[in-house]
DNA sequence: GATGAATGAGGATTCATTCAT
DNA sequence: GATGAATGAATCCTCATTCAT
């Protein structure tokens, strides 16, 4: 197919001036290779946009060897965005540790969240736009984690609720929705603008609109009977003082 | 990928019967003939798993004279969820049209939102997998037109903040991204399992968890308490004058 | 990815000098060109080791192009052997109208499936090794052509003995079995060896085995009965005259 | 091609949970261990479709260790037929031997192979569709043993010959072609199909029409009739002359 | 306006085989 | 003897888009 006429001082082909042979690593660290350089690549140029042998390029092996250990790209992407999940769940199981109150661990949690997101803008664009609207995210370890991180969310607000801090009527997936689904929303201008996100601002706001909502109300019919009790016991002793 | 092994002659993949002459029609009844195949096959496969040629061949026309009106696929794409989208603003518009009221108000819109969702789940789901979080999309007309319907909300909560009926310190643009951010966070699930949704309730709920949140607190249990003391001070006072 | 810095010219990247547009052909010419181009790459190199883009250059085309008329390169193989196989057939009918009798039908009928092979070893070679004993040939146009032409043998037989001419307690489909498997183990080691092949002598002489083997035989218990008869009155007619 | 999207965490493919250290066998038992193996994956899957990976999985080591024993690929293939034909010849010779006449050796023979082929349909597939029609067949030991098989059945018929049971005029390699072409021919459909195959009435059958075929005529009855006739010329002369 | 033939770049994936340990 | 990590070549196929007719 190929003559090979320029190669006119017959040297051998392709052969890169340090030919350094395969180079053994064990299994693990090797997969941390593949899997920082694929995360490097992927938050850099997209999902669709990265190829296989830029990854290998960048992890220095062969695409061969990324096979060995994923099974496809979909899977490297996958594991890529899991390790990078199972770091946000467990930094914010962290933050709301020893941390008291619903109110406080709920802020607390969504601010960490916000902060993670922050950390990590590629990775979370990526999350969003490649997998969480794709058929097999729901199937996915992705998923399970995610669901590990909004039900500590969950978690608080039934704790809330079972301290009687919170109202019992309340849907608690609604305010995992309203929660979630608003940091996602609101963190969309973010992630696409690259402006600024001042997650101290939008976790406080975000949890006072949403806690206040939920919060048993105090002024009930009967709260306000019984100080309407105390403004007649008043007025009758006034009444008989200036009577 | 394919299991058309039998069709050793090589015949032609799509070789219409009769070859009828080309049918020349307005550019309108072309565009909405074009477009409405676009939608159903769209729909029914998502985006990248459509090709030009179904949509011609459902449209009863060629790849080419779609062109004619649709720079490009992508382009088609967008006319046709911008197409579905007025609709919604329509329906939106007019929902609330005649409804009185900040809180009335702001349900009514939720609640048309999810009744849209609920009609077309297929488009919905093409415009948040394929579009939303696109880059192309911020430079949409889609994208105009979907801040005209998160504009709407958003008036309601600045005619609010005029009546004076909501508290004026809330961020009316994160009371829009827990709004629709929540309303898509629980859709997500609808739209995947194709499970059921009941967009009366969640429109209540939603509209009670963030609207009480974002009430001026008038008449709180410890304004009262607060006037109650006073009046016990004045009581305690009067006593020892007319004691 | 390419910085050209090796073209120095600022001659546009890869143009070849005669840069000739796309020549538009119609659908029959154009298939015509790449049956004929895949037929002579993969008689000469065998189905796995001829590519597409082989095909594609030998016929003048791209790649691109060959899927338009052909899904895919089993259906290119399959259709390349289609067309010689209706050839074989044609031939095989032709050959044999006109001929009167049972055992000249038969062997002209041999006679002209070993010609057609001979004429052809590449793509008889091709067949059997890479059709023949695939899974898919039992559901492609291939196997009913080949079924028409072993039933023209079957239908010799058939008028044989309709005709009385053969013996009617033989399995047909066997004479088939033994016709057509003797033809192909024969020519194995000619289509192998590449050595000549007499087809006018295995013709002959496999008419002569599979024939005289399945011809009515006279030899009966009966048929010698009568003949007995005939000896028993001479002898009876000798003793009287000797007697 | 892969479900396994929810291998979401790069997890080793095929990790062994206890890592137990390398057996060393004696040299017979390994190949034989990887012989077995190689038959069942070889016999579900096919040649292609079978990896060495998943032999080398099935045999209880890792790929390396079979590359000590076979060279490659293709020689454990032909190894394992090898194995298996060499049963065929065995069973082949002992059949027919204490069997008397040519007739009876001739039918034993093809009914012993037929029985072969029926007991190991998925082996003789292999055989037939990835090995029969391979260029590197006819260099291989399995080819050797193929013509000895072979050779047996020429042998019967050279013996019919030499005893003068049999004509001398047949090609007696073409005979072979018949009897074992006609065997392959009809057990095609028995191995695609995996329907029935009655060995005794094809043996009894096949041996009916070959062996008729050549059988040489020593008493037909035109051999009679002419005896007849020229018995009743001489009656007939003697009745004129003793009349 | 309509046609539809032609384009052509682009990348994931496989797996037999080697050889350092 | 056994391991198993690494290799790396090799190619089928898609399909949006163009433009001569």
């Amino acid at each position: 197919m190929s003559d090979d006429l320029d190669n006119v001082t017959g040297s051998p082909k392709a052969v890169s001036p340090q030919k350094k042979g395969p180079v053994r690593q064990s299994r693990e660290i090797r997969m941390r290779q593949i899997e920082a350089a694929a995360r490097d690549v992927f938050a850099q140029k997209g999902y669709a946009a990265t190829s296989m042998s830029e990854i290998a390029a960048m992890a220095g092996i062969v695409e061969g060897t990324i096979y060995r250990y994923y099974e496809n790209k979909r899977v490297l992407l996958l594991s890529v965005l899991h390790a990078w999940y199972e770091g946000m769940y467990a930094k914010n199981i962290e933050k709301i540790s020893g941390i008291e109150g619903t109110r406080a661990r709920f802020q607390a949690l969504i601010w960490q969240h916000l902060e993670s997101i922050r950390a990590n803008p590629d990775l979370c664009r990526l999350f969003f736009s490649e997998v969480r609207s794709s058929p097999d995210y729901r199937h996915s370890k992705l998923h399970i984690l995610n669901r590990a991180i909004t039900n500590v969310l969950m978690d608080i607000v039934k704790e809330g609720i079972e301290k009687g801090e919170l109202r019992a009527d309340i849907s608690i997936t609604l305010v995992r929705d309203l929660a979630f689904g608003g940091i996602e929303h609101h963190v969309s201008s973010f992630l696409a603008h690259h402006g600024e996100l001042d997650h101290d601002a939008v976790a406080r706001q975000l949890t006072d609109i949403v806690l206040s909502g939920i919060c048993k109300a105090e002024t009930t019919v009967e709260s306000l009977d019984k100080v309407a009790d105390r403004l007649e016991k008043i007025s009758a002793r006034l009444d008989m003082q200036t009577g």
